[in-house]
DNA sequence: TCTGGGGTCCTAGGACCC
DNA sequence: TCTGGGGTCCTAGGACCC
């Protein structure tokens, strides 16, 4: 059987461990930029505030109804994150940490075993770092995935559900009351065309021919149909030695519209994410860098994309940076960019084989990436940097952090104090 | 004024090979 | 009119996830 272990309400969760002051109030909590809602404690659920709603619209009624907003802060929920995981890994000889605040385990035992093990993990994972969880348990991923939405929706079960404690019926109605596009792996686009062939809930996609699904879809939602029948075709994954790329991007607090700002943006992504890097002890062959309009603006929607090959693959700040100010002469000066990206790709774990000293770029083995990252490592992050990249002071673009939390398990002087 | 960020997998189609 | 067949590799784009 394969359980999933999800923390409800992760960020928001996270928000009260250091502020009990949240509990029992709504949180919300916002994306970079404090644009939008990305997270919702139970109470802000109940208000029906929608998910993704931009914080400027929600803001007056969110502060005339004592809702409390965060800015996110994922060096406190990431911290947390590994606690939680290494506390559900204990439970399972299998694990596989699917996201931040998901985890799958594979397990052995009957029904009843596995729900009292459900609710260990449950008391123990709260006890140990604050975090409340829920279990579902099924005989796939994709059946563990709904047994957790039943684990949220029925409150009487406390937080665990076990698929294989009801009857052919009632798993049979259980789907029937389920939207197709509530399975994990089926989204708008995908119910649409589904809905089409009159195929809406749950059970109409477990019922629907596998061979039909993979001619008119693909692969991926013939899966979903057998995973929906109890037949397993998605493993619990290892962890990755290495990831196939890496992105750093951000929206800007105000628009960027000249070729000198762009420049400077793209520099100091690129260090970001070359600092990223060298974190992961990988080298990279290709690096792309992308800047856009808005998605909301009508007019003069524009978006530039460049992606250069590097003569040697790198983990050097001063390379990855040049190649990424390579967007520049795409740039249309006097456009509104409010966002932009840097992009690696073409990673290979830094150990094998080292490039001909002919081919070694100008600043390789000169360890200028390792100098940078102690440094910052001590003294912040804006301590030091590459060019453009080496500033005293927050450029004008940056990104709003308006309502942070304390990083109290990364930071001494961040850490939580309690007054009598 | 203000609408997130970081990833994965799959497929189709082009380039290229013999 | 009519222009091989079979294979691999790579990339861009779509769809989805949290």
């Amino acid at each position: 059987m394969i359980a999933l272990v999800d923390c409800e309400s992760f960020y928001a969760s996270c928000e009260r461990v250091f502020d009990p002051r949240l509990d029992g109030r709504p949180v919300v909590v916002l994306s970079n930029n404090d644009g939008c809602v990305v997270a919702m404690s139970r109470e802000a659920k109940a208000l029906d505030i929608p998910m993704g709603v931009p914080w400027f619209q929600l803001k007056g009624y969110a502060q005339a109804a004592g809702v409390v907003a965060r800015s996110s802060n994922y060096e406190l929920y990431g911290s947390l994150s590994t606690r939680v995981m290494e506390i559900i890994g204990r439970y399972a000889a299998w694990q596989e940490v699917y996201s931040i605040d998901e985890s799958f385990i594979g397990m052995h035992g009957t029904v009843d075993e596995l729900t009292r093990i459900g609710h260990q993990i449950r008391a123990e994972v709260l006890q140990s770092t604050g975090i409340p969880v829920r279990v579902g348990i099924g005989r796939t991923k994709t059946l563990a995935k709904l047994a957790s939405r039943g684990a949220k929706a029925d409150l009487s079960l406390g937080g665990v559900c076990h698929l294989g404690s009801y009857s052919p019926d009632r798993l049979d109605r259980i789907m029937a009351g389920t939207d197709v596009t509530d399975l994990w792996g089926v989204a708008g686009r995908t119910g649409k065309k589904l809905a089409g062939m009159s195929i809406h809930t749950a059970k109409d996609l477990r019922d629907a021919d596998p061979k039909q699904i993979r001619k008119r879809f693909s692969v991926v939602l013939e899966r979903t149909v057998m995973e929906l029948r109890g037949l397993p075709c998605l493993p619990l994954e290892a962890p990755r030695p290495y990831k196939d790329q890496l992105i750093f991007s951000r929206s800007f607090s105000r628009p960027v519209e000249t070729a000198a700002e762009m420049r400077q943006v793209l520099s100091i992504y690129a260090q970001k994410v070359s600092s990223r890097l060298r974190t992961q002890g990988q080298v990279a062959g290709v690096v792309s860098a992308w800047a856009m309009t808005g998605h909301y603006v009508t007019e003069g929607r524009h978006s530039a994309h460049v992606s250069v090959g590097l003569p040697t693959e790198t983990d050097e700040p001063i390379m990855l940076s040049k190649a990424a100010q390579m967007l520049a002469p795409r740039i249309l000066h006097g456009t509104r960019y409010t966002r932009a990206g840097v992009v690696l790709t073409g990673l290979r774990p830094k150990t094998s084989a080292s490039p001909l000293s002919l081919f070694e770029p100008e600043f390789e083995g000169r360890r200028i990436g390792e100098t940078l990252d102690g440094i910052t490592q001590k003294l912040g992050p804006r301590a030091i940097g590459v060019g453009l990249g080496g500033m005293r002071g927050a450029p004008v673009w940056n990104m709003r952090r308006e309502m942070l939390s304390k990083r109290a398990t990364t930071h001494w002087d961040e850490i939580c104090e309690a007054t009598a």
